[in-house]
DNA sequence: GAATGCAATGTAATACTATTACATCATGTT
DNA sequence: AACATGATGTAATAGTATTACATTGCATTC
């Protein structure tokens, strides 16, 4: 069975790191931009913008699209989030602070997405790079697919 | 100095392929999906679909967006251009028939873009994906970074 | 403690990207 | 002629993202 959304007590956990990552770092993890977080991290898979728009709203507060994707673009400057541009929707990071290099692997048959970070994967091939004079950026590479659940699914029926 | 568009003759070459690969494949490659065609080819870079829209219209050419649309979605099915969605934007390709496996080296200060057409690029990387079930899709991969001529324009002034 | 400056948020409007739904037209087939 | 099909025309709308400007709250300085 997969999971549909995450246990409070995990999202609980993972707001305390992300808490303390910023309070380190001496940024401003305000109310607002923790609630947006909090949502991101709850739903467990990428999330629109305006769906978190939506859940703001649903939970009282005042908002407007700016609310969000400012809410948003703090949270992936502190690397709290990711956004998946191929998906135009954000995910939240499980580990904030980690270097963010590897991939995305996010399925197009569920919507899921899993971040692995792990540089090693993309080393050798961003190492290539620089017979093209190439400098690639710091980040996750999203890989489009089909995730072990659906190709299991698909599969096996 | 940069090309900042394709030289004619190169263009209408490119044209002739991509008609005798439609021809090869029985697809149909009308009137205005060969001026679409043209006119992302013609650009030398990554189009918007508004722009393609624009032009369009500047030709004289009644249009809408879901005309744009049509011709780009028709022309990604044959491999002629590939949608790089972290730039919302369209590229031609330069060999219809490839198989489109390797990167997108796509720079973020010049918003210029080189399909390099070689498997053996990601490959190990999608090897390895098999570790987590994942099945990647053939394809090429979107990186974002900085391309030799900006780099060298940030560096040495 | 009033004035100033700054970061964060509120709000309205708008720009940009993409799709849906339905009408029309041309062409080939029965 | 009637019909089926694929391509295009057209209007409307959905979905994504940004701009511009007003307001608030708080810290600093005088």
């Amino acid at each position: 069975m997969r999971i549909k959304s995450l246990h409070p007590d995990r999202v609980r956990a993972w707001l305390a790191r992300a808490e303390a990552w910023c309070r380190a770092r001496g940024s401003n993890l305000t109310p607002l931009r923790r609630e947006v977080l909090e949502l991101v991290i709850a739903r467990g898979r990428p999330v629109r913008a305006y769906e978190l728009l939506d859940a703001l709203r649903a939970r009282g507060r005042a908002g407007s699209p700016p609310t969000v994707y400012r809410a948003l673009e703090f949270l992936e400057a502190e690397g709290l989030v990711h956004r998946l541009s191929a998906r135009k929707a954000w995910l939240a990071c499980p580990e904030p602070g980690h270097d963010h290099a590897g991939v995305v692997l996010s399925c197009r048959h569920c919507g899921r997405a899993l971040e692995v970070d792990d540089a090693s994967l993309v080393e050798p091939l961003l190492a290539r790079l620089d017979a093209y004079g190439f400098e690639p950026e710091a980040g996750l590479l999203e890989v489009p697919g089909t995730c072990d659940w659906c190709r299991q699914e698909r599969d096996h029926g």
